[in-house]
DNA sequence: GCACAGCATAACGTCATCGTGATACACGGT
DNA sequence: ACCGTGTATCACGATGACGTTATGCTGTGC
């Protein structure tokens, strides 16, 4: 449950979805997932760090770029059922208020 | 993006996860959640709005007591296919310590 | 109408996380 | 060996989340 709860934190962040989705096509550098995403190389940087430990990325140095890799592509699928998920909430809300109105 | 990583955050706290695992048997009241999770009542109110908020439970009074519910029972498929992905992704991580070694 | 149980909220301290700006580090080319 | 590009890290301030303790509120039974 920890470990779970730890492991929703890593997607629970905006601009760390923006980098997830900027590697969703493939490997990309560093200042590529930059130009991609528009967020600060310090940010970027460090949220493909916090991606890396959490083994959703992977790191590989490439002369004097490092490209960073999405492992599993089945975070992708996390992600879309969780928005499918999302959605399907957001109508049983409105259906609430509509019920209430 | 925003959205869905506001919903990923529901979901990444250890205490709530609890709150929610309490209530996969069915709707329970505030006391029973309590109970069954061991947190301080305060907590356990404040967990139980901010679902109830999230659109992931439903309150409903009943006498002098408030029940909560799962809405959407889907919720715990995402629980378990999160874990899943979570077990690959340690399992990943195992085989590059391994290919290392 | 009171007392009590159940639940919600307020106020507070604490701690983690985020983003930024500045700086350090690594590598390749010249 | 040096410079520039690319990447990582540091130090810092700001913000927000969490948990606790204490207090309010609501409904029930007497």
């Amino acid at each position: 449950m920890e470990a779970l709860a730890e492991y929703f934190k890593v997607f629970s962040e905006p601009n760390r979805l923006a980098v997830l989705e900027a590697l969703r096509g493939g490997p990309l550098n560093v200042t590529a997932v930059v130009e991609a995403t528009g967020l600060s190389q310090a940010l970027v940087s460090k949220h493909l760090k916090l991606l890396t430990i959490a083994g959703v990325v992977q790191r590989r140095p490439e002369g004097s770029l490092v490209f960073y890799e999405v492992i599993d592509k089945a975070v992708f699928k996390l992600l879309g059922q969780t928005e499918k998920l999302l959605l399907a909430t957001r109508r049983h809300q409105l259906d609430a208020l509509a019920a209430i109105l």
